[in-house]
RNA sequence: GGCGCAGUAGUUCAGACGGUUAGAAUGCCAGCCUGUCAAGCUGGAGGUCGAGGGUUCGAGUCCCUUCUGCGUCGCCA
């Protein structure tokens, strides 16, 4: 049953040979005398026709009962087709495959949606039935795509003499940072190895064994909650270098990226890529991975005398803040409702508010600000904003971090708005200088901004452990379109410097031998001074592939809350499966009917005392609980036993005993007082108790 | 965990103020049709309006609770 060739490939030059296709039928064209069957396969699309003057009897009624997406093996010979039914729509638009002989391979059954029109059916479905939204054409695109952006890197990292070395999936837990998936040890009951969130360790590892040059396409695994651009499990370009500085990092990643550009994409880079400080990019663009497809840069006026004549800003300098502005070229006429949705965006991302400029292009300055601003200061301050009449400009005055913040979030929602961030445009920008530490306000200390194996630099090394804030980093980010596409850094080297790190981080000697002993250990025999760098590989493919979201360019995802639609997991275990890894699962986790055995245990563990004591209206204090509990159930019970006597054929009774002479025997004799009387309301007050909504 | 959006035939959607038997397109089934390419024409089947409760003479529509999915913040060294 050999094809001759994919559906997509056959060309001109098959026109009168006899042919054999095979495919998935994508839509069906029934004229009665005629059938015509559009064929795809990954390469595309092939007409094929079925005639009784040509096709076989059993052959043409398999075309007339099959159904889409159902594959066939087809045989007959390839045509040219006359001009006038030439489809220019498909690559093999200009022939068509008359069938001789047809073979039904596998049947379609009911589709839960056609694949070949399927771009908007719900994601969740069709992430269910994956294997079928992977014949959409887009998607499969993409995967194509993302083959062809890693074959372009391996060719890449080759010819840059980098070597592959696999490291272990199961290796130790280090618990810094992000959340570790687990997986217990059978043979070392109550053990457990931690999926790696990175290679990081091992391959600064492979530099100490002297590989001087290691690269991977590694899968890294983190246990945190996921985004449109954020996988539990996602691949990285993973690589380390040996006896190099960071400008030798950063010159090998431009030219990997300019390699991986123009090959996929064909777009060339000439010039350097914009390098900026991290204070640099958190000052100008508010963000540590600033958006360069367009400008809208921020502008700081602390200093200036406009600033000291309106006290919003005065007051926000005073308390050691800032005052910062952006100009938005050409949008003096901003309406008022979307200068209003601005403001509110500000006010959301942390701002007390936000004040403006318009300057009409008359020259007239309409602004809250003229009123309490002299004029020529105003004048110089759009100066310094670069500001010109028929421009908008928006300020932001607070603390520095909250000034940075707000103006990066304003800056890059008027990006959107202008429609500034076109996915088809490509800005790169190299972030260096990163603080070395964080403070962390939960846990009341620092943490490494990028990771604990970062070298400082040089004439910051004395202030580790006096001055943490103050220590700046080798560390760098390379950021395309305002996403970090990955980060690395000049690695420590020296077991003395990496020990005084973790120190400054807070763990004690007797941590740091226990989690990272082996590395700095290592450090102890010779170690290359080195540095590398971890690329979302994801995250590449789905920005130059033009997608909003990774799940549209890994082929079996995961969904929000980390789980596989297609196959369920995550899936409960076996006990056995437990029991042989010595685990024992929490109480509350425990499937209901395991700890409720009996019926009345699981409707005893079922029944809401407390929000039917609500729903009714009445006070049950926690002693009365269990009692009314008892009761409930007992009545629950009583009804039980009556609904199941069989009452078939018996004569309807109003009552079980003689309805007549029924005297009231026992009296409550007691004066009932309010207080009495109230004392199981819920609320009363003065001799009232309060009537429920629902009864008024 | 917070906030926002969505959930109505297999699929994509419509459904004013709460009011007759919940519609359309497409897909599916049957019939017709020999040059279509989103084929066409005729007919038919197909619904727990996500679930539960409430208000009402009456709920897809209003209220409460809940489930699911997506986005976003927290989180992601």
């Amino acid at each position: 049953m050999r094809r001759t060739n994919y559906c997509g490939l056959f060309s001109e030059r098959d026109v009168g040979k006899l042919t054999t296709a095979c495919g998935w039928v994508e839509t069906k064209r029934d004229m009665g005398g005629v059938i015509f069957i559009d064929l795809v396969d990954r390469e595309g699309v092939l007409q094929i026709v079925f005639n009784p003057a040509y096709t076989s009897p059993e052959a043409f009624a398999l075309a007339e009962r099959v159904r889409n997406q159902s594959t066939l093996l087809v045989e007959g010979e390839m045509f040219l087709r006359d001009e006038e039914t030439v489809n220019p729509k498909i690559g093999t638009g200009t022939i068509e495959l008359r069938v001789s002989h047809a073979e039904l391979l596998s049947a379609c059954g009911d589709l839960p949606f056609n694949p070949a029109e399927a771009d908007d059916v719900r994601e969740d479905l069709r992430l269910r039935y994956r294997y079928l939204d992977l014949r959409r054409k887009r998607l499969r695109d993409n995967i194509r795509f993302r083959h062809r952006v890693i074959s372009s890197i391996r060719l890449f990292m080759d010819g840059e003499g980098f070597i592959d070395v696999e490291t272990p999936i199961l290796t130790k837990s280090t618990p810094e940072g992000a959340r570790d998936y687990l997986v217990p040890s059978r043979v070392h009951p109550g053990s457990f190895y931690a999926l790696p969130q990175s290679p990081q360790l091992f391959k600064q590892l492979l530099m100490v064994s002297g590989f001087d040059r290691y690269y991977q396409i590694a899968r890294c695994f983190r246990d945190e909650d996921l985004r449109a651009d954020r996988q539990p499990e996602f691949t990285q370009l993973d690589l380390e270098m040996s006896f190099v500085e960071m400008e030798d990092v950063l010159t090998l990643l431009e030219n990997l990226l300019r390699h991986v550009m123009d090959e996929v994409k064909g777009v060339r880079f000439d010039e350097p890529f914009p390098r900026f400080t991290w204070a640099e990019a958190m000052d100008r663009y508010g963000s540590d991975k600033p958006d360069l497809r367009f400008d809208l840069p921020i502008v700081d006026i602390t200093d200036l005398d406009a600033v000291s004549d309106f006290s919003v800003f005065n007051r926000a300098v005073e308390a050691g803040g800032v005052v910062r502005a952006i100009t938005v070229p050409g949008q003096y006429d901003l309406s008022r409702s979307t200068i209003n949705e601005l403001t509110d965006f500000a006010i959301a991302e942390g701002a007390g508010g936000m004040a403006w400029i318009a300057w009409r292009p008359s020259g007239e300055i309409y602004s809250i600000l003229t009123k309490y601003v002299k004029e020529e200061n105003l004048l110089e301050l759009l100066r310094r904003v670069d500001a010109e009449p028929g421009d908008f400009v928006l300020f932001s005055a607070d603390k520095l971090d909250v000034v940075r913040h707000v103006t990066g979030a304003l800056r890059l929602r008027l990006g959107d708005m202008l429609g500034l961030r076109q996915p088809d445009k490509f800005a790169f920008a190299i972030v260096t200088d990163f603080p070395m530490f964080e403070y962390d306000e939960e846990s009341g200390r620092y943490t490494a901004q990028h990771h604990p194996f970062t070298m400082p630099f040089k004439e910051d090394l004395d202030y580790l452990l006096s001055d943490p804030p103050r220590v700046r980093s080798q560390a760098y980010d390379f950021v395309l379109n305002g996403t970090e596409l990955g980060s690395g850094s000049i690695r420590i080297h020296r077991s003395d410097i990496q020990t005084r790190v973790f120190q400054a981080l807070g763990l004690g000697e007797k941590e740091i031998e226990e989690r990272f002993g082996f590395i700095i250990n290592a450090f102890k025999y010779g170690a290359p001074p080195h540095g590398g760098f971890a690329f979302g590989l994801d995250r590449l493919v789905m920005i130059l592939a033009g997608e909003q979201s990774l799940r549209d360019v890994i082929a079996f995802p995961k969904i929000r809350d980390a789980s596989c639609p297609m196959t369920d997991a995550p899936t409960p275990v076996d006990d056995l499966q437990l029991d042989e890894l010595s685990i024992r699962l929490a109480d509350s986790i425990r499937p209901e009917d395991d700890r409720a055995s009996t019926k009345e245990d699981k409707r005893r563990a079922e029944l809401n005392v407390k929000r039917l004591a609500d729903d009714s209206r009445l006070l049950i204090s926690p002693e009365d609980e269990e009692s009314v509990r008892d009761s409930l159930l007992e009545l629950i019970s009583f009804a039980d036993a009556l609904h199941e006597i069989d009452t078939d054929g018996l004569e309807p009774t109003f009552s079980t005993s003689e309805s007549h002479d029924i005297w009231l025997t026992q009296r409550d004799e007691r004066a009932l007082t309010a207080e009495d009387a109230l004392a199981n309301a819920p609320e009363s007050r003065q001799q009232f108790f309060f009537v429920p909504p629902v009864v008024e």
